[in-house]
Order: structure tokens, then C-alpha cells, then sequence
DNA sequence: GATGAGCGC
């Protein structure tokens, strides 16, 4: 018998209450009733739905009058389909701390792609109970074939993950591990080098030869083309990192041959993808760029031009026109960051042509989109008139969602009447 | 091969 006695556990939640989490955005408080009554009576539902827009924030509460219904529903409705995505059910757990130290969290991946969460948490449920559990999918909802299971105690998951660690399920052989987080996760130490530049007439024992001094081979090629000739570049794979990192340090920039070697890391298309991307970004920081906001609906770019020009070498003016009207934007590029920053500093907050005017850097696209994701994750609460406008951009790239209405200023979607809470 | 997100009146 195991002893559970030094281990922690979470302990246990109010018994009324369950959280329903990702939801799909356009479920209801309606549906979510309809569902939760057929286990028992429902005292109220509260959907979360953002402040302004009324859009759905994509989890709920559901409170019962009865303990004993809350756990029937918890067991028989978790996973359960709503228009067309699986619901995640879990115990309130009011306290942060308790909702995200990670106790008993586990990470299985060599999931075969039909594996659901409902099948995932009945095969772990066998080891104890399970407090969140689910597969990762992508926006069309196809299985990413890995997936958390979260137990309510250690001892629950050590036992599932000494039970289930490289056993079979649909014919794959599951590789179940304590969840780490990135910041606790070590990068996979690679053994693999990538060498181009490489004389056409350089033979893979050669290559071999000039790269076994660092270390021992377990593979060596050249890549060639159709006709069989050499493409110029090739692998290496070293049996230990160490002696990678030794051929990298001692024959990059190498000039063997005619040529000057580049041997690097190699990688695969999705790392080097990547890796190029990234390097785009540095490479166009696009940061002397501005962005004007504000305008008077008549100013042109020559007189932006004029104004701006007074700091520095414009390079480039585009005011932006929406069915051939000004909408009061415009972007600015200086050949030097020092120049834009010295026209933000005189310009912002201007008063021109009757109103004024913002001026600000302009963000590359993928930063600006990364920003702001860190700033969600810290919950960042923007200042008033920006949320304003990023509720009414949500609004507009969403299609699909019904009677929306201008207000005041503030987009409304799906105004429930009242409070958005749903009291039955 | 792969390592989420998540809670108020």
C-alpha cells in the first residue's frame, strides 16, 4: 500500500460549484443550462463575457443547489461535446496559488490521433482522480497527438506514470512524463551538423575523415542532385554533442579546398523556417517608422511631409484613405531611428489642424502581436480608449457573431439584457 | 516530434 501520507495533495474544493473551460466562443448561457439541468436542479450559471463587447470569454460557473448533483455532472458531462467542441470541466478552485502549482501534472505524447479527452481521462482515471485533463488540438481541432492529464495528488499521477509510461494505446507506445514547464525544460542537446560550401568534388570519406578528429560518427553524407552530383552541402552526426559543438567551434569558417566552410547546428525545415524568420525581423527592425494618429480628415501628405521633414529625411509618407476618405492615419518613415524619435517627442500630443494629434513608433507586425500577448498573459488592463478600439477590431474580424450594435461608441455583441449573469 | 490554461458576484 502506497503511503500518501508525504505527499501533496490538493485538497478538497466547495462541492456546489464547477468551472467549465474552453468552451467554444459562441456557446450560451442557454446551452450550458439545458445541458447541466438534465443531472439536476441548477441554481444559477455565470458565463464570463467580456465587459464592453459581451463577447464570451470562453469558460463558465455552474452553481447546483445540491453537492451530490455537482459531482454527477462533474463525472458524466466532462468532455461533452457543445456545438462542437469539448467541454473542460473542473471543481471551482477559487485560490491561484492551489489552480496553478502543477501538483500530479503529467504529459503524454505518441497519442494515436483518434485518442479523445474522454478517452485519455478514463485510462488515466484508473490511478486517481483526475482534476483537468485534455489534448491538445489544432484551430480545426485535429488532435496535436499529446495531451496533460493533471491528477489531484502526486501520489496519483506517480502511479499512472510508472503504469502507463511505454504502454499500448490504439497501437502506439505512449510516452508519459511529469508536465516541465520551458523555463524547466533543457533544450535537446543536438548531435547533428549542417556543413555547406563544400568543394564539388569533396567526398563524403573525406568529410568524415576532416570531422572524426572531434569526435566519433555515427553518420556522414553529402547531399546530391538528380544527376548524382554534389549540392555542395551535407550532414554529420556526432554520437555526443560535445564533439558537435567541437567540429562547429573548429571548422566554421574553415577555408578547406576553394572555399570558406560554414558548419552550423543543423536543422529541420521547421527550425530553420523559423530561424529565418527571426532573422527577417532583425534584419527590418522597421523601428524609424511612425505611426500618426488623430489627423484632421483634410491634411495630405505633403503637408505631413513638410511637418515631419523639419526633423529629419523623410523617406516615405502614406496617408491612410478608406473609400477615398481620410482616416485620420497615417505612417512616416525616417531614414534614422533618432530622427523619428525627435519628431515623436515634438509632435505627440500636438494640437494640429484642429485636433491632436498621437505620434508614435510603429511596431513590426509579429512583435506588436507578441506584445501583446505578454501583456494579456500579465492581465494587463489597457487604458480605456484602446481597449475600446481593440474590442471593435475583435467585433469586425468576427463574422460569424449575430446582432452587433453601435452604442455609444462601444461595440455590443449579443447584449444580454441585465447583468451578464444568468440567474434561472 | 510534441510540454495548456484556468476562476466572480
Amino acid at each position: 500500500m502506497a503511503n500518501f501520507t508525504h505527499l501533496p495533495t490538493i485538497p478538497p474544493p466547495p462541492l456546489f460549484s464547477i468551472y467549465a473551460g474552453d468552451l467554444h466562443h459562441h456557446v450560451t448561457e442557454r446551452d450550458l443550462y439545458s445541458l447541466f439541468s438534465i443531472i439536476g436542479p441548477v441554481h444559477n450559471i455565470h458565463l464570463f463575457r467580456h465587459p464592453f463587447s459581451h463577447k464570451s470569454l470562453c469558460y463558465a460557473f455552474i452553481h447546483f443547489y445540491f453537492p451530490h448533483y455537482a459531482a454527477v455532472a462533474l463525472n458524466s458531462l466532462n468532455h461533452i461535446e457543445l456545438r462542437g467542441k469539448p467541454i473542460r470541466l473542473m471543481w471551482v478552485q477559487r485560490d491561484p496559488v492551489l489552480r496553478k502549482v502543477g501538483i500530479g501534472n503529467l504529459f503524454v505524447k505518441n497519442l494515436d490521433s483518434s485518442v479523445n479527452d474522454a478517452e485519455l481521462q478514463e485510462v488515466f482515471g484508473v490511478f486517481g482522480v483526475i482534476s483537468s485533463c485534455k489534448i491538445a488540438r489544432d484551430g480545426d481541432g485535429v488532435s496535436k497527438r499529446f495531451g496533460f492529464v493533471q491528477f489531484c495528488s502526486e501520489d496519483s499521477a506517480s502511479c499512472a506514470l510508472s503504469a502507463l509510461n511505454g504502454s499500448v494505446l490504439h497501437g502506439k507506445i505512449l510516452t508519459v512524463a511529469k508536465f516541465l514547464k520551458k523555463s524547466e525544460r533543457k533544450e535537446p542537446q543536438f548531435t547533428n551538423v549542417y556543413v555547406k560550401n563544400l568543394d564539388k568534388d569533396f567526398t563524403e570519406s573525406s568529410l568524415r575523415e576532416k570531422f572524426s578528429e572531434y569526435g566519433k560518427i555515427t553518420s556522414a553524407v553529402i547531399m546530391n542532385d538528380a544527376e548524382g552530383k554534389s549540392r555542395g552541402f551535407g550532414f554529420v552526426n556526432f554520437e555526443s554533442h560535445e564533439s558537435a559543438m567541437k567540429a562547429i567551434d573548429g571548422l566554421n569558417g574553415a577555408e578547406i579546398g576553394t572555399k570558406k566552410w560554414f558548419v552550423g547546428k543543423a536543422m529541420t525545415k521547421s527550425q530553420r523556417a523559423e530561424f529565418l524568420r527571426r532573422a527577417h525581423i532583425k534584419q527590418k527592425p522597421n523601428v524609424s517608422n511612425l505611426i500618426v494618429r488623430n489627423l484632421a480628415s483634410f491634411v495630405t501628405e505633403n503637408d505631413l511631409k513638410q511637418v515631419f521633414g523639419a526633423f529629419g529625411n523623410v523617406t516615405f509618407v502614406k496617408v491612410s484613405y478608406r473609400n477615398g476618405v481620410s482616416s485620420g492615419m497615417a505612417c512616416i518613415c525616417f531614414s534614422k531611428l533618432e530622427e523619428a524619435r525627435k519628431a515623436i517627442a515634438f509632435l505627440n500630443g500636438c494640437f494640429y489642424n484642429g485636433r491632436y494629434m498621437s505620434v508614435s513608433l510603429a511596431w513590426h507586425k509579429e512583435e506588436q502581436a507578441k506584445h501583446l500577448q505578454t501583456l494579456l498573459a500579465l492581465r494587463y488592463k489597457p487604458p480605456f480608449a484602446y481597449k475600446e478600439k481593440k474590442v471593435r477590431k475583435e467585433v469586425l474580424a468576427n463574422k460569424e457573431s449575430s446582432c452587433e450594435c453601435d452604442v455609444d461608441g462601444f461595440v455590443l455583441v449579443d447584449k444580454p439584457s441585465g447583468n451578464s449573469e444568468w440567474d434561472v
